[in-house]
DNA sequence: ATAGGTGCAAAGATTTTGCAGTATG
DNA sequence: CATACTGCAAAATCTTTGCACCTAT
């Protein structure tokens, strides 16, 4: 419940990772874990409160450095590139209407991983990772 | 075999997509089939042996609108957006070594298109298509 | 004939890089 | 203290847009 056991405490994380606890890059992973799928431009005006004169470049090379790391994940879209920490294996599911982004339950973990498997065994290929993107309409696009 | 009915005919498929015709056009509509996952860039270089002038923006404009009309898939990377055509639902494999992206066959359509009904079954989302990209190592980075 | 497409150049937007100063481990 | 990080500014990409000319339907 509290102290350095807490997984999304950002220093741990950081310290687990090998790299330093700065001010900024405790706040820029505390707004990774609190934001959905966050832009960097999202992850920039949420740190800026705290930091005002925190430099856009540093949120670029924060993120980046977070996953080089495996810390998090980029999720490159048509216009954006939104950052997600890493977790189980998971799909997301994007409103083509609103954009929002949300993940999914129910395509379990194990498929996924089923899925790796069966690739590895069937295709002369070693899959490890994968990302699965579901297009369609959230529950207030699909009603209006 | 011959003729109108052969559906990778770029001129087919432009008119049936209701796009004009131009020389350009059916030089990029074919280089798009040829190429595999091939960048705009890619696109540009290929269909400039043909016409020399051509500029890299109609390249982009044909590609946007052959997107918007259905006729392709954009599929955005880290570093570059790849376009495919578009085909039956299948999975990507792509190369975290050597970059290559191949179609995957062990992930049949049905199970794709099943996670789809799934999705939309258990969560308040209307699952409409997908996009699956596997990373890992292909044949020959796994060798090596 | 005319709506739509092309090519060029300029503008936008996003992301990376170089560097001097600063703070962490 | 040495290394690594920050912030700023400039640069490098990548992509879109405006406009005058052209061409497929």
């Amino acid at each position: 419940m509290s102290g350095i056991r807490n997984e999304t405490e950002p220093v741990a994380i950081l310290r687990r990772a090998g790299l330093r606890s700065t001010p900024q890059r405790i706040a820029i992973v505390r707004e990774v874990y609190n934001l959905s799928h966050p832009t960097v431009a999202e992850v920039y005006e949420a740190v800026r409160s705290e930091f005002p004169s925190i430099g856009l470049a540093t949120v670029y090379n924060t993120l980046k450095t977070m996953t080089d790391n495996g810390l998090a994940s980029e999720l490159p879209f048509a216009n954006v590139t939104r950052y997600e920490i890493n977790t189980n294996a998971h799909a997301n599911l994007v409103c083509r209407k609103c954009g929002a982004i949300e993940d999914c339950d129910a395509v379990e973990d194990e498929l996924l991983e089923e899925i790796l498997k069966r690739v590895t065994a069937a295709a002369s290929f070693r899959a490890e990772t994968q990302r699965l993107d579901i297009y369609g309409l959230c529950r207030n696009c699909a009603a209006a």
